[in-house]
Parts: structure tokens; sequence; C-alpha cells
DNA sequence: TTTAACAAATTTTTT
DNA sequence: ATTTGTTAAA
């Protein structure tokens, strides 16, 4: 079973007794030693019901799920293999009436907040209104309260965002929803104030292990330690130079508490790379070098030498984005990968990816750009989930304004300005009061009528869903609702063009069909295939909706160059990576913030560091970074300067390089006729609304 | 003073 | 892509 693996990963996976820390560098198979670990439990006699395996994205954990089912057949099907969050979300469905959580709470994802942010603060504009959701959510994940953040509040700025989160929380209880820190913090104050329930689950573990320990930040590690429990049967997994969400919260003081808190605490370190050659690997472990050592290490393969790593010195933007396409045209006929999906072009910030699209698109290379907008984050999807988040949660107001205004009812801003002072007056939420004997006091007779007319519908509908089970059953409730409510017209009305409109109910539709395939039961896929899987009633299904976020689908294996960012990357692998803009300035990010104390400033050198790390070690055969020698500055160009990280990573040979311009005419007559061939993956390229 | 049009600038992202 | 800042016209 432990076939191929070597030594320090047989050592990882067999270590079961107790804490462990696996130093995994990049690619150097940490998800062989998880999934490997769980096989080796399970076949040691384990209940895989007791072993828990926590990630940070669901679609991490979906990989895991499917390898791990790979290794250990059935039996790893009752594994708990999850994000965070969603643990959060199971041990608060359980136990969050202990802490005054109603079983039937909702989750609000970050636009529902900023409207809330937007109320408790009076602002009128998203920005300031975000500023005060960065702080609490900074604060949230802390582990402070409101009371706490305001005493802790050293400037004017802080004290008023404490003012607010205090009535942010008011807000949360009101309206029985949790955000997404909640779904961590409230858990950890379950664990630590009840007795029992702690009892409960640390028993019921036996052993958690958590993937992409050091990107955990304070919250995350004491919930973690409250689940692990004395026996401490822990296996983190992680890699102290990949650390780049230190902006978020994540705290590298995690990987240094570990072994004063575990002093069992076995570390392995996991140094054979099985994704890079030689070359790439000593440029990567050259630019981390500088960085002071938490657990040290240095990472090596034995694919070979390979490819020198090239340094492209570009004139601007137009120019680098050039090359780039030169050299993918180049390597697919050279290289034995040669898949546009082989390439992927890497940048710190979103908006360089602005000058890789259009080049892409006039040399008709297909491309995506990763960490776009995500498919639940589209108006239409959100408009979906508010009607069924209102059906489980009549409470939930924010949904409620949604659903009762999407598609317009002929009820507007003045009845539910009432409305809404109605509520809070009566300490109702908005559905409540909508129902509220005294209503007839507060608002017309008309509005009262529709909204009751809402109102009833709701309730109906809400009586219907309790008894919907199983996929067929789901998708025709769902398509009755959704002509009840007259959506499709709702969208034409929009003042989108026909043809956006047309995908929006394409969109709602792919929703339609994935939500009825989470309810289970057999349903025909256009394939032909049959799913098998338990039936799960629809309102059990809206319940987990809200943490949901990826359906990649068609965009799964289509054939495309990836445009994303170095954050956006982490995980990924690719047979050609492009660095692009890696000029002093964007990488390391230059910080204009002069209130930094100097270790701050060293700390987010490290970051920026670990971030050009990161991108490196993404490269399988060849690498090429690419800065720019004139920036944009206005009406004026400004002279660039190489990246620092550049020069440290000690190549032999960064400045034999032909002059671009003369490369890249013979390239273009070169591929002149192919161009032509691509039309058709160039309409490929269009890019999705 | 207000509005419209245009130009410039923009750190990183998941749940 | 979105939003903020600038300039010119009404």
């Amino acid at each position: 079973m432990s076939a191929g693996l070597n030594s320090a990963q047989l050592e990882a996976v067999n270590h079961v007794h107790g804490p462990s820390l696996v130093l995994a560098g990049a690619g150097s198979g940490k998800t062989r030693v998880i999934t490997h670990k769980i096989a080796h439990l399970i076949n040691g006699g384990m209940s895989a019901n007791r072993i828990a395996a926590i990630t940070f994205t669901n679609k991490a954990a979906a990989e895991m799920r499917e390898r791990a089912k790979q290794l250990a057949g059935r039996g790893a099907a009752e594994v708990l293999i999850c994000t965070f969050h969603a643990l959060g979300v199971r041990l608060l469905r359980q136990q969050g009436t202990y802490i005054g959580l109603k079983e039937q709470f909702s989750i609000l994802d970050t636009d529902d907040v900023t409207k809330i942010m937007k109320d408790c603060g009076g602002a009128t504009d998203n920005a300031t209104a975000r500023q005060w959701q960065w702080a609490i959510s900074a604060w949230k994940n802390q582990g402070l309260n409101a009371a706490q953040a305001l005493a802790a509040a050293s400037n004017e700025d802080e004290r008023s965002s404490a003012v607010i989160m205090g009535r942010y929380e008011e807000r949360l209880i009101a309206y029985q929803s949790v955000d997404f820190d909640d779904l961590i913090s409230l858990p950890l104050k379950l664990l630590t104030e009840h007795d029992a329930v702690r009892q409960h689950w640390q028993q019921q573990l036996s052993h958690v292990l958590v993937d992409e320990y050091q990107d955990t930040n304070a919250t995350q590690y004491e919930l973690l330690k409250l689940l692990v429990g004395p026996r401490g049967r822990l296996t983190a997994v992680g890699d102290d130079d990949q650390s780049i969400y230190g902006w978020r919260g994540a705290t590298l003081d995690n990987l240094k508490k570990l072994p004063v808190d575990y002093p069992e605490l076995k570390v392995i370190t996991l140094e054979q790379n099985y994704r890079s050659t030689s070359a790439i690997l000593k440029a990567a472990n050259n630019v981390i070098g500088p960085n002071p050592k938490l657990f040290p290490k240095t990472l090596w393969s034995d694919l070979g030498e390979g490819e020198p790593v090239r340094v492209v010195a570009c004139d601007n933007e137009d120019h680098e984005a050039e090359r780039v396409v030169a050299r993918i045209q180049s390597l697919r006929t050279t290289s034995a990968h040669k898949a546009f999906k082989d390439f992927a072009v890497l940048y710190r910030a979103n908006h360089q990816a602005r000058v890789f699209e259009k080049a892409f698109r006039k040399a008709q290379i297909p491309y995506k750009v990763s960490g776009g907008q995500s498919f639940f984050d589209r108006a239409e999807i959100k408009d979906l989930c508010a009607w069924l988040r209102l059906l489980v949660n009549n409470d939930d107001d924010p949904a409620f304004l949604r659903a009762i205004t999407t598609p317009k009812r002929g009820i507007g801003h003045t009845t539910l300005t009432q409305l809404g002072s109605f509520a809070t007056s009566h300490k109702f939420s908005l559905f409540e009061a909508l129902f509220a004997n005294s209503i007839g006091s507060a608002l017309s007779v008309r509005a009262v009528g529709s909204l009751h007319e809402f109102g009833r519908y709701v309730n109906d509908m809400e009586y219907r869903a309790r008894r919907i089970q199983g996929a067929e059953a789901a998708k025709a409730f769902m398509l009755s609702w959704l002509s009840d409510i007259g959506y499709q017209q709702h969208l034409m009305d929009g003042e989108d063009s026909e043809k956006l409109a047309a995908a929006r109910w394409t969109n709602v539709m792919d929703f339609v069909d994935w939500m009825s395939k989470r309810c289970g039961g057999t349903i025909d896929d256009t394939a032909g295939v049959t799913m098998e899987s338990e039936k799960k009633t629809l309102l059990e299904v809206i319940q987990t909706i809200a943490l949901l976020s990826t359906i990649s689908e068609r965009e799964q294996d289509q054939d495309v160059v990836t445009l994303s960012t170095l954050h956006a990357a982490k995980g990924l692998e690719w047979p050609h990576v492009v660095l692009a803009g890696v000029n002093e300035g964007l990488l390391p990010f230059k910080t204009d913030d002069d209130s930094l104390t100097p270790e701050a400033l060293a700390q987010r050198l490290e970051e920026e560091r670990r971030l050009m790390y990161v991108g490196i070690t993404r490269a399988q055969r060849t690498l090429a970074v690419s800065w720019l020698m004139r920036r944009k500055k206005g009406r004026e160009m400004i002279a660039g300067k190489v990246s620092r990280f550049v020069p440290e990573m000690g190549l032999d040979d960064t400045t034999t390089r032909e002059d671009p311009r003369e490369k890249l005419r013979a390239l273009r007559a070169e591929f002149a006729a192919k161009a032509a061939a691509s039309a058709q993956l160039a309409a490929d390229a269009e890019p999705l609304a």
C-alpha cells in the first residue's frame, strides 16, 4: 500500500501515535502523505469517521477526498474531509444551540456583510464599509470581540470601527446569521465554554490532519488544539516558505508554537521535489535562502538539470506581453509539453493580466484568467441563493430584502424602510414584522397587502420544500418556483443586452441542475451517466450553499493558457511558467506606509520573498522571469528596475539574450501560417460574461 | 455648483 | 474590472 513513498514520506505516514509536523517543500508530495496516512490509519483498523482532514479550500478538500478514495476505497467515504469553515458549520449545526444559535442560522457572504456594515456605520460607499469590514474581520480573527477591540483601539479610526463592530454583532444576533469569521470563532467559543461538547469531539476524533498549516490564523490554531485534545494526534502539514497569507491573518507563530505546545512533536522534513528540474530548484533555494529559517530545508530533485532559467528584460508592458506570446509559440513547437494548458503566466497584481489578455487575443492564444468572478458571485446566482436562504431561515433579513425586491413586485424603498423601522422598534426580523398584528398601524393597507402576499408565497414554498427530496423532485420544484416569480422575464427586463440575459439564464439553469444533483438520488446526466448518492432534502442542501464556491465544470480541462496572480497559483504547477513584471516595487511590492516598524517591514519583505519562491516552484520544466525596463507613469515612461530577487536567483547567464525585437519578427513570420489554423481556438478565448 | 466624459491607478483571496 | 481623480462643459 505504501509503495512509491520515499523514506521521509513513509516516516510521516507511519507516525500515528502522537503529534507531528510535516514540513513539505513545494512539490514534495504533501497530498500523497496526507492521503496515504488516512489509508494507513484505516487499514490499521481505525474507524474512518474518527479521522478528520482539514483544508482551506473546497477544491483542496475535493481533491483530497478523491485521492483518499483511490487509496482506501469505500472506507475513505466516512473520513471527515472538509474545509475549516465547513467543519465550523458542522459544529454549529450540531451544537450551536449551546451558545444561543438557533439550528437554522444563515451564513452571510462578504457582500451581505458590506451592506450591513454600511447600515451600522451610516456609510454610503462600499469602500468605507469595506474598511470597517476589514478591521472587524482582523479583530475577529485574533479572537477579540467588540468590547475588547474598543479597549485595544489606539486611534480614532480604530475606535469608530470598534463601535461599529458592536452594532454589527447585535445585528448578526438579531438576524440569526453568522459571517465567515464566525464559522471559526463561534465553534472555538463553543468548545471552550462547554466541556461536554469539547469532550464529545475529542473522543469522536482520533486523528486530525491539517493541510497548508502555515496558512492558519490564531483562532484556527486554538480551534485545532481543542479538537485534537490532550492525546495530541495532530498531523500538521505545511511549508513555512510558502506562507503568503500573513496579510489576512495567517501567522507563522502557529508553527513556532507547535513544538512548545506539543513537546512530543515529531518533525519530518520532505525535501525531495518531484516537480521541477534542478535548475529551477536552485533558483528557488537561492531566493528563499536569505529568509530566517524556522526549520531548515533544501529542495532537490532527480529530474536532471534541465533548461536554464531565462531572464528577459522587456521595454514595457506591451513588449513583455509580445515576448511571452513569442515564447509560448516557440515552445509549442520545440517542447514536449506543447498544449496551451501547459503554460502559465504569473504576476503580482490582478491588473497586470489586462495587457496579456489583449496580446493573447491578438495572437489567438486561448487563455483563462484565474481568480475571476466565481459562479456564486454572479448577481443572478446570488438572487436565487437569497430566496433559498430565506426558505431555510425566515429571519435572514439580507436574504429577505434581496428576495422581496427580486423580481420587483410593487414593494418599493418606502415600504421597506417603514417595515424596517417597524421591525427594529419591535425587535422583529423583517419577516416576523410582516405578519405582526400591529403592522397595520405602521404601513398602508396596500403595502401590507403586497407584503402579505409575498409572505404567504414564501411560507407556501417553505412548506413544499420540506418534502422535496432527491434530484428530480428538487429540479421540478425549482423550475416551478422560477416560473412563479417570473425570473426569466426579470432577466430579460434588466438593462443587459439580450445576449447577456440569455447567458444569465444559462447560469440559472446550471445552478438548478447543480442543486438538484446535490440533492442526490439517481439522476440521468446528459452523458447518460447515473450518479448514485444518498438522498438529501432540498432544505439540507440549501443550508450548505453559502459555503460553496467552485463549480469549475467546463473550465476544468480546457486547453488554455493560465493567467494568474502568484497567490492564486499556490498549489498548482505547469510545465512552462513565466513570471511577469518582476520589478522592484511590484515584487517585492513597494509599501508607502511609513507607520510600519522596521520589523514589520522586514516581515513584509520576507513574505514577498516567499511569494517569489512560490512562483518559481510552480514550474516543472522551463521558467522565464521577465521584467520591465520602462513603466508607464501618467503620460510619461519612468525607468523600471529589475527586482532584487532576480540577481539573487544566482543564475550563471543572465546577460545573453538576443535583441527581443529581432527574435520576435522572426517568430512572427514563422507562425503567421499557423495563426489561421488556430482561429477556432480564438473563439474560445472570448472572455466569458 | 453640478454633471458628464475621460484618464489614471490599482497588492495579494478564501470561506 | 472597477473605481477614483481630473478636466471641461453646462
